[in-house]
RNA sequence: GGCCCCGUCGUCUAGCCAGGUCCAGGACACAUGCCUUUCACGCAUGCAACACGGGUUCGAAUCCCGUCGGGGUCACCA
């Protein structure tokens, strides 16, 4: 039988990466086994705009690269794939349930249920719905009232349910702790532990594979299973995603706070970061699961052949930005020149660093030639604008840190006056000429290398850090240079504090 | 509160099921040094953990019990 597992997202449109672990070990399970991947929109509560969600969601798992065989767009047989579309499915499941006597009509008021809960609040034990006797003329009376039902699972008392689940081992839970749940509103929408358990059953899921917020609820749906006569999926229940350095859940509450902290808790936020997909991928697969405690970076195809639920973590891993970053880093340098300049494109664009929408020749031809100044400086594509920012604009705003550190010091004004004149001179302008003529300049002038090239650095790219100089000044080019080494002294003219 | 899950360096983890080879291994981060015109890269070194308490055993990170801590669930939410 071909394995198949699937996900399940409410089209919020946004896809937490907790979410997309999820699905990125769905996804891994299906693939490495040859298996199907299912997408099913979880949609039963929404209402408007859900396909503009859905879009975004797919655009997501699109980026990163998880395909499905089953779902929107592509269809499938076992379809449809939004729950909001499947009502029938549910209506006939339910009816089956009730004329099985697995489910019953329950009368019971809004009020009444509210009082139970208070009382089993103060009497500090859980609340679970009972069965209440009424007589079948009772019912037949309250149906033709018109009085609303729900329809509730009859839970049978005293058994011990067993769940093997494939990363918790095995999890016992008494039948007694189940209350008797509801499984189709008054309006007849069905819940999420009915519907997702018939939706599974007539998907022929063969591997449940989500959060482990689900694991008391799986209870609930083996009892549906069986009622429905189903064949039991196998359960895999991954551990939750703790904030960075603390064991405690990422909270949907906390979302301005982990802004603040430039914690970002959405898929979309490292796309407009300029993150690599291959980056993100690799990561997350490693956020609770591990090959052999070795190995840390892993290719998409490496994680499909060496992915197994026996090797995922049964206990909570926290977010670990430092990791990704670096993982970010080891990927950029896989890139080729060409799929880095489309990728930072974007970003230029955005500062209004580029003429045009599309990137002319030339400027195709200066972004590639700031890139390999930049190598490996380069982590994310949006680092171009935080590191070369000076190569794209006529003037440049000069950090206040290396101006202090490298320009406020005795002497430097009136060496920027010579090597102005120097870069005025060297001919040809070219990286090898200008190495040698600053070089020569050092030496005749009795400085260090460093006390010439850190200030002569500051004046014409306005930062402390950066590429090579060489590479800086032949790409900002001989009058960009001394304009901006005029600027620089005019600068430290005024505050008279060059001396 | 009842029930369920989880607890190895700051973080991701290996080791746990089949107790000794673990005074606990790898990686990120951090610190230091080397390389070097800065930064980044690279290389080297260092810092740093079995939550706690009992028990079983010749021997426990590994097995058992308890405590504490984190999480989930107990909805006509998903």
């Amino acid at each position: 039988m071909t394995l198949r597992t699937r996900f399940a997202p409410s089209p919020t449109g946004f896809l937490h990466i907790g979410g997309v672990r999820t699905a990125l070990f769905n996804w891994l399970l299906a693939r490495h086994h040859a298996g199907q991947f299912i997408l099913r929109i979880d949609d039963t509560d929404q209402q408007r705009h859900v396909e503009d969600a859905v879009q975004k969601i797919l655009d997501g798992f699109r980026w990163i690269g998880i395909d499905w065989d089953e779902g929107p767009e592509v269809g499938g047989s076992s379809g449809p794939y939004y729950q909001s579309q499947r009502q029938d499915l549910y209506r006939q499941a339910a009816a089956r349930l009730v004329e099985s006597g697995h489910v019953y009509k329950d009368f019971s008021t809004e009020a009444e249920r509210a009082a139970d809960k208070a009382a089993a609040e103060r009497e500090k034990r859980a609340y679970r719905f009972r069965r209440q006797p009424i007589t079948d003329e009772q019912a037949a009376q309250y149906e033709a009232e018109g009085r609303p039902f729900a329809l509730r699972f009859q839970v049978p008392p005293g058994r011990k349910l067993v769940l093997h689940d494939l990363i918790k081992g095995n999890v016992e839970f008494a039948t007694d702790e189940i209350g008797d749940f509801v499984i189709v509103r008054p309006d007849g929408s069905p819940l999420y532990n009915f519907a997702s358990a018939v939706d599974d059953a007539a998907m022929k899921i063969t591997h449940v594979v989500r959060a482990e917020e689900h694991l008391s609820n799986t209870f609930p749906q083996l009892l549906v299973f069986e009622a429905l006569g189903a064949e039991l999926p196998a359960f895999a229940h991954i551990p939750y995603v703790a904030e960075p350095g603390s064991r405690s859940k990422m909270s949907k509450r906390k979302l301005a706070e982990y802004e603040k902290l430039g914690i970002l808790v959405y898929l979309h936020q490292y796309i407009e970061k300029g993150y690599l997909p291959e980056a993100l991928l690799n990561y997350l697969a490693r956020l609770g699961w591990s090959f052999d405690g070795e190995q840390e970076v892993f290719s998409r195809a490496e994680l499909i052949e060496k992915f197994t639920l026996d090797r995922v973590n049964s206990s909570p891993a926290s977010h670990d930005q430092d990791k990704l970053f670096w993982l970010e880093g080891e990927w950029m340098k896989t890139v080729r020149l060409e799929r880095k300049v489309e990728g930072v494109v974007p970003f230029l664009r955005r500062e209004g660093l580029l003429a045009g929408e599309t990137p002319t020749d030339s400027e195709r031809a200066l972004i590639g030639r700031v890139i390999e100044a930049l190598g490996d400086r380069l982590k994310t594509f949006s680092d171009i604008i935080k590191l070369g920012r000076f190569f794209f604009t006529e003037d440049v705003t000069f950090d206040p840190d290396a101006v202090k550190k490298r320009l406020r010091k005795d002497g430097v004004p009136a060496m920027l006056a010579e090597l102005d004149t120097l870069l005025a001179r060297t001919e040809p302008y070219d990286l090898a000429t200008l190495e040698k003529a600053v070089h020569d300049y050092a030496e005749k002038s009795g400085r260090k290398m460093g006390d010439v090239v850190n200030p002569l650095r500051v004046a014409t790219t306005g930062q402390g850090v950066g590429p090579g100089l060489y590479d800086c000044l032949v790409i900002v080019g001989r009058d960009r240079c001394r304009r901006r080494i005029a600027a620089a002294r005019a600068m430290l003219g005024e505050s008279g504090s060059a001396t």
